[in-house]
Formats: structure tokens, sequence, C-alpha cells
DNA sequence: AAGAACCCCAACCGCACGAAC
DNA sequence: TGTTCGTGCGGTTGGGGTTCT
């Protein structure tokens, strides 16, 4: 970014502020800020962000270098179009969590809080207003549960089974698999606050993508493929959110493969608590099947909003009237 | 072609909370 | 015990880009 729109404004915003924060830059970063803020706490590491700016010689507050760190400069952070998993985990998570941004994004490796925030304004207010309807209605909240995530899922499932008719092989041969459950999800809830995770950068290593919080975890390639024929997902018969008792998959896997050493271990998870997803998908041992980070599917960028195409607004717009 | 309307998202703001002093 | 500081969170804003008229 080379373009700097706040020139030393800062006595336009605060009468009262000391000559020395007078001098305090806002608005968009410059290349130099960054270059700045990244070589410091690649030395440095991050914390203490009011002297850290300080230090690397930035006329930013400590708010604005740590914002500017966690959403945009950390090496983790993914950015580009919300996939389909993640808009069905993020529906998920918000008719569980509400507006929890911070909560729900540590289970959406790479992406922020900020991301999910204005992805829920921006695209899932929008169609809330397009069906005439308040987004904390239940009237729109029955009409994610029930029509846009059965939806979803199906597009997911459409998707992999392209995805392997293109490329001439099994989905999961050629893909990393996402697990994710109600066990993974209400552990989380159990764990002190020292035991929940938080996202550790692993650039250019896709398949550490899911380490966080136990929400998400990478699983065996070798593992069976999640397909319409062998799974009883939201698209089948019991789509309305009944939990399914057969979790043995989910329970088998492996969660002590992961090598990050503050990651919950499997044994001091709270399996024996079950907490049941609004919809029931993840009680179901839904697995996700996603593409790697550097696949086709993923490259895509036109199957990720396909959620909100023309042709799903209008399904959906017919089944809301429909049903509702 | 040009202005209006809309969309997206980086950045900011105020507040709350816990730790340190 | 009260104050200050650092941090994190959710809500909001503003501006650039895109689409529409």
């Amino acid at each position: 970014m080379d373009i700097y729109h706040g020139e030393l404004d800062g006595a336009n915003y605060n009468d009262q502020i000391s000559e020395e924060e007078m001098e305090l830059r806002r608005g968009p970063w410059t290349f130099d800020e960054d270059r700045a803020l990244m070589n410091y706490i690649s030395q440095h590491g991050e914390g203490r962000w009011n002297s850290l700016a300080q230090s690397a010689g930035l006329k930013r507050t400590g708010k604005s270098c740590r914002l500017r760190w966690l959403n945009y400069l950390r090496p983790d952070v993914r950015r580009g179009n919300i996939t389909l998993e993640e808009q069905l985990l993020i529906l998920e998570l918000h008719s569980r969590w509400g507006n929890r941004w911070s909560k729900i994004a540590q289970y959406l490796p790479g992406r922020t809080d900020n991301e999910i925030k204005n992805y829920w304004r921006t695209r899932v207010q929008k169609h809330a207003k397009q069906l005439k309807c308040d987004v904390n209605s239940k009237r729109f909240k029955d009409t994610m549960r029930y029509l846009w995530m059965p939806r979803l899922v199906e597009r997911i499932q459409a998707a992999a089974a392209a995805a392997g008719g293109r490329d001439g092989c099994g989905v999961s041969s050629t893909t990393t698999q996402y697990k994710l459950n109600s066990h993974n999800i209400s552990s989380i809830d159990n764990m002190g606050p020292s035991q929940k995770v938080l996202p550790v950068p692993q650039p250019n290593n896709s398949n550490m993508v899911g380490n966080y919080g136990g929400g998400i975890v990478p699983v065996n390639t070798n593992a069976t493929s999640y397909t319409a024929e062998n799974s009883s997902t939201a698209a089948s018969s019991d789509s309305f959110g009944t939990p399914v008792s057969d979790l043995t998959d989910c329970y088998n896997y492996p969660v002590n493969q992961n090598t990050n050493q503050d990651y919950c271990p499997a044994n001091q998870l709270a399996y024996g608590e079950t907490l049941t997803s609004p919809t029931g998908y993840f009680n179901q041992g839904l697995d996700f099947t996603v593409m790697e980070q550097n696949n086709q599917w993923m490259d895509e960028g036109n199957i990720y909003d396909n959620l909100w195409d023309v042709d799903d607004m209008f399904f959906l717009q017919q089944q809301f009237n429909t049903n509702f």
C-alpha cells in the first residue's frame, strides 16, 4: 500500500492531546511502516504494543500497531474469499455464540475476527435484508438453519465430487480433510483460558492449517472420505438437527498427532459432555473435505461465493416463502 | 462517459477487564 | 484499595473499487 491519506491529522480529532500525540499517524499504513513493524516483531516479538510502537520508530498508537499486525501483517493471515466450509462454520458457530467474532475466529484458521465480522455484516445481513426479515429474528435463523446450511452442505458435496472427478481420483487421496464435530467445539468451552489455543503462524505449510483449539483438525488423508453416499449429514432425511449417536468416528480421531505444544491433548478433551449443535451437522461427524490452498478448488474464486449467487437466492427465496 | 449507488474491508473508537504498581 | 497500563473485544466508519443507471 503506497497511499496514505491520514496526513498528521491529530489536531483535527482531539484538541486536548499532547504535542507528542499530535504527531501520531492515522489512516492506511504505508509500506515503510509495515516493514518497520514486521522487522521489529521478527526481532523482538509481539506484545507491549505501546512501547513497541515507540521502539520501532512508528508514530502510531500501540493499538494501531497491534491491529495492523493481527489483521494484516501476521504471516498466517489468510486473505481471500471465504470458502464454503468456512461459510458453513461461521453460520453454525454464530448460531451458537452470536457475535462472538474472536471466538468464532478461533475455529477458522488464518481468519481474523474482523474479517468474519465483515463477512457477516456484508453478506449475511445483506441477505436477511433481501428476505425482508431481521438478521436476529427467529424466521431468519430458521432460514439459515434449515435452508442455507443444508444448501451449503450440498454444495460442499457437489464441489468435492466435482473436484474428485476433475483430477480423476478419489477426493480422499488428494485432499486434506477437516473433521469438525461438536465434541471438539464443546471441548474448547471446557478448557481454561490457558488451554485455548490461538492461531500459531505456520507459513507455507497448508497441512498445519487446522491446528486451532481442536475445532478443526487435519485428518489422515487416507481416512474415509465424506461423500453423499457414506455420510449422514443435514442433506439426508435427518436434516433438522437430530443428534446422531454414533460418533465413534469422531472419537477415534487422533488429536494427539498435533505438533503444537500448547495444543490440548486428547485426554483433556471433555468428550463426556456433548453440546448439541443447533443444526446437528457437527454431531453427525461431518467431514469437511476441502482442497489444499494451492489446489484447483481453492483457486477457483467463483466457487466461494456460490452460496450467494442468483440461483441460490432464487432457491432460498422460494423455499423461504414456502416454508416460513 | 459520467455520476450515483452499492459493496467491501482496513482501520478506528469506546469500553471492559485483568495485571501491575 | 485505587490508579494506571496493556490488551482484547464488538461496533462503527470512511474511502477505494465496482456496478448500475
